[in-house]
DNA sequence: CCTTGATGGATTGTTGAACAACCATTACGC
DNA sequence: GCGTAATGGTTGTTCAACAATCCATCAAGG
C-alpha cells in the first residue's frame, strides 16, 4: 500500500485540525476587542458602543452583537439592559472570589504535579525561566505575561480541557484587575523567586509542598491587589 | 431627617437589585432551550435548526443565533461552522473531563468545609434530604435533581461566586451525559449513603477527611457513567 | 432651593428581508 | 465504480426599520 496515508500520519494531521477549523466574523471580532481590552485599551467603566465600534471595525450591528455576547460570558465586558456594553469595574469582592477560585484551582492541580506528566511539569518551570528572562531586560510587561502562562500551566497539571479553559478566563478576567497596578516591578520582582520554588517542588511531583506554597502565594498577591485598589479608588 | 432612606435600608433594597434586571428576548430563549435539553427533550446529535426553532419561538433568527452563542458559551450546544448548532454528544473523553474537573473543585470546595459559614453546610444536609424523601417516593428523577443541588451545595462551601457558576454549568453538561443512563434508580441508590456521610462529614467540619470519601464517590461515578457508554454505544 | 414631572434625543432591542457562502446530496459522464 | 458538476437547503452577514428604553434637560410647583 505505497502511497498510503499511514495511521500515524493520519493521527498528526488529526491533532492540528484546530488551526483550520473556519472562524466566524463574529469570533474574530471577539477575539480582537478581547486583546484590546486585556491590555487595557479601554479602561474599566468604558462603554463599547454598537454603532461606533460597528463602524468602526466594519462590520454590522448583529455580527458585533454576537461578538459582545461572547464576551460578556468570559465576563470581559457586562451587558447592562438597554444601556449597552461595558467594560467591567472590578471592585474589591472580585477580586478576592477571583483569587478564591484560582486558590481552589491551582492548588488543586498543583497537588496533581506527581501524577502529570514530565512535559506539562516542565512547562511550569518553563514560564519560570522566561520570566527571569525578560527580567533580566527589565521589561516588566513580558514579566506579567510569562507569569500568567505560569499559573495557565499550573492549572494544565490536572489534565483536563475545561480546566485549561476555566484558567484561561479566570486569567482574563484577572487582568481587568491589574489595571491597578501601575508599578509592575514592584509586584512582580517579589514574586519570582516563589515562582521557581514552587516550579521546583512541581518538577519534583512534591505536590502537597507545591500546593502550601502557591496558597501562601496567593494569598500574598491577593492582599496587594487589594492594597492597590484601594490607593487606586474603586468606587463604582 | 423623619422620613429619609436611612443607609441600612438602602442596603437592604440593593441587595434585591438582582430580582429587578429585565431580562433580553435573546437569554428567556436560552432559558428555555437550556431546560429543554437539560430534559433529554433534543437528543444529543440532533440539530437546532434556526428557522424551525425561530418560527417555533416566534422570534427572529438574529435573536435565536444570540441565544445559541449563549448556550454553545455553557456547552449545551455545539457550533460547527456553516453547518449548525447541534446538541453534542458527549464522548468517553468529555465525561472524563468532567468528572476531573469536579474532583477538584467540588473536592477543594469540601476541603473548605471547617470554614463554611453553617447555613452552606446545612444546604448540603438538606438536600440529600431531599433525596432521601424523593427515593421514599420512588421518584427517582427527583432524586437526580436532589443530587444535583447535593454538588452544588458542596461547590458552594468555597464561597465564591464564579465557583458556584462553574458548577452550575459543568453540572448541566453532565446531564447530558446521563442522557445514557437509563436506569435512573440502579445509578442513584448506592450513592444515597455515601451522600448522607460526606454531608456529615461536612457539617462537622471535617473538610479533608469528606474530600476523600468525594474522591472516591466521583471515581466510582465516573466509571459507571463510563460503563453506561460503552453499553450505549456512543459511536459519533 | 429642591423636588417632581414632562419633553426630546440618542442608544439599544428586535424584527424581517435580502444576498453570498457553504455543505451535503444527487445526478451525470467516463 | 469513481470523480465531477449541478442542485437545494442551510447558515453567515448585512442592512434598514421600528419600538422600547434610558438619560439629560428643562419647566412647573411647593
Amino acid at each position: 500500500m505505497t502511497g498510503t496515508i499511514s495511521d500515524e500520519i493520519a493521527a498528526s494531521l488529526a491533532a492540528g485540525r484546530p488551526e483550520l477549523v473556519a472562524v466566524s466574523t463574529a469570533e474574530r471580532v471577539a477575539g480582537l476587542l478581547r486583546t484590546r481590552i486585556m491590555e487595557g485599551l479601554f479602561p474599566p467603566g468604558t462603554r463599547l458602543s454598537e454603532e461606533a465600534l460597528g463602524h468602526a471595525l466594519g462590520v454590522s450591528r448583529n455580527t458585533l452583537r454576537e461578538a459582545f455576547r461572547l464576551l460578556c460570558h468570559e465576563r470581559l465586558t457586562v451587558h447592562e439592559m438597554n444601556r449597552g456594553i461595558f467594560v467591567p469595574k472590578l471592585d474589591r469582592s472580585d477580586v478576592s472570589d477571583l483569587y478564591r477560585l484560582r486558590r481552589l484551582v491551582e492548588g488543586g492541580a498543583a497537588r496533581c504535579a506527581a501524577a502529570a506528566p514530565p512535559e506539562r511539569r516542565a512547562a511550569v518551570a518553563a514560564a519560570v525561566t522566561d520570566a527571569e528572562d525578560a527580567a533580566q531586560r527589565a521589561d516588566w510587561l513580558a514579566v506579567r505575561t510569562a507569569d500568567l502562562h505560569f499559573h495557565q500551566a499550573l492549572g494544565a497539571l490536572a489534565g483536563s480541557d475545561r480546566v485549561d479553559e476555566l484558567m484561561r478566563r479566570a486569567l482574563a478576567e484577572l487582568r481587568l484587575a491589574f489595571y491597578a497596578m501601575t508599578d509592575l516591578e514592584r509586584f512582580h520582582r517579589p514574586f519570582m523567586a516563589r515562582n521557581r520554588a514552587i516550579a521546583e517542588l512541581v518538577c519534583a511531583g512534591r505536590g502537597d509542598e507545591a500546593e502550601r506554597a502557591l496558597t501562601s502565594y496567593l494569598a500574598d498577591a491577593e492582599d496587594q491587589l487589594l492594597a492597590a485598589h484601594e490607593a487606586f479608588g474603586t468606587t463604582g
